[in-house]
DNA sequence: CGTGAAGCGGGACGTCGTTCCGTTTGTGTC
DNA sequence: GACACAAACGGAACGACGTCCCGCTTCACG
């Protein structure tokens, strides 16, 4: 057991320090300027080369990742979760996405690099997914099962359309997405 | 008039040739990889030096704006047309809107482009806004009159939240913007 | 047909993500 | 405690990008 804690990732004992520094201060790099924070601004954050980080993690997204992981997997765990304590399924779906959004809104521009084109952050976006649809998927289909939606929209599409709506909303005081997003959780529901 | 024709932006022949020879090839670039095609591909397509773009476009964003300025026009110019043949304002809402997601999800990369916070493509942005949010909120205004919806979202909201939407729609079979949309407008809607 | 300026090509610059390489430093062993 | 060697390091280097600069070409007017 203690062996296993201490076997965890790297072995010698400044990588270990360097790791955590690294993280501290991507976080404190995102927070300042945006998940689009330069990896050399975060180097010398950490006071380390910029080498430094890609021995820790091999590409940008890795470190994002690594920086957002807890709070991504707390949202995941929070939906099965919300299908217990809600009133009704569509509620919970209502409150997880809820939870999501206030997630995204609160880091700058984590939203747009969730779907650039651009240099190698498509394994930001698979983990997200990967991590995301299947509590997004639980919660449709209780909600289709309990006769509240119509079942015609996929978790993965709600999950896109959903983070897509969250884009660029940081900073824009007239763009509010937690009522646009609002407004397609709405227009899913049965119109019966 | 004949004066006025020949004498809109440049001079001299040659340059005049060039800038559209370079409207060709942006817009065949566009088509092949997307509006993030590298400037200099773009100068090659056309088969003159990179210099050559920036003095016709002063920055990328122009060169694009300037490839699909004919079709903003027309999308803005339907909305009142609209208006005016539509059986209800929210049925013409609802039609513009598709007309400007099937714009949008026609050209790779475009709507990605159009919140980038890299480079300075900040114009193209205001560019769509500036001339498609007076006609959105013309429509949702007489859709709000006529109390086929709730009135609380702005022109601007229901632009950027379209847009966001269709982000990554085009080599996605798996996300279809024009369904997510539909929803958004649904929601839209009023509940009596 | 000459001349001056408008226009041109492509190399140069600064920034980005990522990789390479020579050097330092932690750690298991005697 | 000293040694040796692999692990880890820093920073320069690379390729791609948008943009700008400079020396040459070419148009158009007299």
């Amino acid at each position: 057991m203690k062996d296993e804690e201490r076997a965890v990732r790297p072995r010698r004992a400044d990588a270990r320090r360097n790791e955590v520094t690294l993280l501290e201060a991507a976080a404190a790099a995102f927070v300042a300027s945006g998940v689009e924070a330069p990896v050399r601004d975060i180097a010398a954050r950490a006071g380390v080369g910029t080498a430094t980080i890609y021995r820790h993690f091999p590409t940008r997204a890795d470190l994002i990742i690594a920086v957002y992981r807890h709070q991504v997997e707390a949202c995941a765990e929070a939906g099965p979760a919300l299908l217990g304590s809600a009133p009704t399924p569509y509620d919970a779906l209502r409150e997880w996405i809820d939870l999501f959004v206030d997630f995204l809104a609160t880091k700058h521009g984590l939203a747009g690099a969730l779907h650039s084109d651009q240099s190698g952050l498509d394994s930001l976006h698979t983990y997200f997914l990967d991590r995301l649809v299947p509590v997004c998927t639980q919660l449709l289909d209780a909600a289709a099962e309990a006769g509240e939606i119509h079942a015609h929209l996929t978790g993965y599409e709600l999950m896109r359309g959903v983070g897509n709506l969250c884009i660029g909303a940081e900073n824009d005081p007239r763009y509010d997405a937690r009522r646009l997003v609002g407004l397609l959780v709405t227009g899913l529901r049965r119109t019966t």
